[in-house]
DNA sequence: GCGACAG
DNA sequence: ATCTTGTCGC
């Protein structure tokens, strides 16, 4: 998609700027809403790092209120290395074209990587917020930099996550006995609505509904493409 | 200098 | 992200 920074010093730059963005909080509408969430996964054989052209698919989905759902999937090469801390070099520009492709406008969007917890204080959850102009919450196994002690083991335990003294994401504990999920308040995300929002679309599995689904159609449409390339 | 490092 | 092997649960 257009305007995404194709250079490390561009990136470096905008993140930057996006940082010190003030927006007003997303409030978490009183009646059912459309919710959508963005997955990529690739394709590689060799180990290491992921590389510059490697084959990914993006899945959006849109989880509407009665339970339907909506996906768009599309297909490209990797624009970039995977370098951390500057993952929207790589995945900025096809996540963007997977959640246009749902043609709609959804009032949330889960997203699989940081928002705060990141060098310049822009990971790529705030970052593509900001460029759709829809409130993110990000979502990531283990934190980028951040610092904090392992939340309780029931289901909404959390803890806070730090760089220095400035609180950036959480821990939750969404299901007991697994392992916890780092929530990050994406754009115009607070954390309170950030955690609330996870445990609301975690019911039943540990990862939050939507991001499961985008993160089951991406994978279904790499092996699809796996079993009978064009 | 060495290791760690969202996906 | 992906890989690999085993294990548990619906």
């Amino acid at each position: 998609m257009d305007g995404w920074p194709t250079t490390i010093e561009e990136l470096i730059s905008e993140q930057k700027r996006i940082a010190r963005l003030s927006v007003s909080n997303w409030e978490k509408p009183s009646k059912p809403f459309v919710c959508a969430a963005v997955f990529i996964c690739y394709l590689r054989q060799t180990s290491g790092p992921g590389k510059k052209s490697d084959q990914g698919w993006g899945a959006a989905i849109a989880l509407f209120p009665d339970g339907q759902v909506k996906t768009f999937t599309i297909s490209e090469r990797a624009s970039f290395d995977y370098i951390p801390g500057l993952l929207a070099l790589r995945d900025g520009p096809l996540l963007e074209k997977a959640v246009v492709g749902l043609n709609l406008r959804p009032e949330l969007l889960f997203v699989n990587a940081t928002s705060r917890d990141h060098p310049h204080r822009a990971g790529l959850a705030l970052h593509l917020g900001y460029k759709l102009d829809i409130p993110t919450v990000g979502i990531t196994r283990k934190p980028l930099i951040a610092t904090g002690a392992l939340p309780g083991k029931n289901r909404g335990d959390r803890s806070e996550l730090r760089i220095e003294n400035e609180t950036v994401a959480f821990w939750l504990r969404t299901q007991e006995n697994k392992a916890p999920l780092v929530v990050h308040p994406g754009y115009r995300l607070d954390w309170e609505t950030a955690i609330e929002i996870v445990l609301c679309y975690t019911r039943k599995y540990r990862t939050p509904e939507p991001l499961r689904l985008a993160r089951q159609a991406a994978r279904l449409c790499r092996a699809e493409f796996v079993r009978s390339p064009l």
